[in-house]
DNA sequence: CTATCTGCAAACGTTTTGCATCTGT
DNA sequence: ACAGATGCAAAACGTTTGCAGATAG
């Protein structure tokens, strides 16, 4: 609540609905998902309301839009920065908080200043690995 | 030419044209990007068959759907493994193939068998940063 | 000849927008 | 009090689908 108000933004009883949902939330929520969580105790909360709000969440830097499913997107309230592995089966999503250094080719670092990276991981889980 | 028919799939002058539009392309295009370019050339082109040659081709591991946009699917016919670079300005993509070894955390190993990875960098190219 | 593809149009899923009303600060 | 948020509905995108007619092999 008080790290809330750090972000200087109205404190609606619908965004503190929004923010709570994501709160240590490692689902990666769409914003659909963010819409059906909150209107259970919101009723009358509305997709512009969520999509606003990540909006909004988004330009102050809280959260990160994160592109782990074509053609939609997905939002994670932890800024720390991470990477993902994915699950090729189920989906399961478990975040990955390592800082690798990856040494660029030349002809790269000649073109581009290198500012952040993502790693995206592949693989089977556990679970689905008995399964087969 | 002799390399589609190794796809075995019809080869209609539509699907010609949107192969020969991705074959060699470095721009990593919307299906709506590819849709504009095919229909210079085939006035009559519609979404339906961009669409269902891009899903034949995705089906026949011929191209790799990207996830560098969010919210909309980008393809690539070159489907040897590599990484792209983009430049958070500009949106300039370059492709990078090398094959980096990364070293997961037992704790990862242990849930996951890691079959592949994808890495994105962003930065700012050398246009831009003189632009600024 | 026939299994498959094309093109149209309609439908679908996700995200954005305009606007009148409401509310946190 | 008022800048800015909400909720509704409509629109704007991107993608998928059904189907009648066309065509590659």
């Amino acid at each position: 609540m008080e790290t809330y108000r750090l972000l200087k933004i109205k404190l609606t009883p619908q965004r503190l609905a929004i923010l709570n949902y994501l709160n240590g939330n490692k689902s990666h929520p769409s914003a659909e998902t963010i819409y059906k969580a909150v209107s259970q105790q919101f009723p009358t909360m509305s997709f512009a309301t969520v999509y606003n709000t990540l909006e909004t969440l988004l330009n102050k830097g809280s959260i990160r839009e994160l592109k782990i499913e074509a053609g939609k997107k997905r939002y994670d309230y932890d800024i720390k920065p991470h990477h993902h592995i994915i699950c090729i089966e189920c989906n399961k999503i478990v975040d990955l908080y390592k800082d690798y250094k990856i040494p660029l080719p030349e002809e790269i670092t000649q073109e581009f200043e290198l500012i952040n990276k993502n790693i995206e991981f592949y693989g089977t889980c556990q679970n689905c690995k008995k399964n087969n």
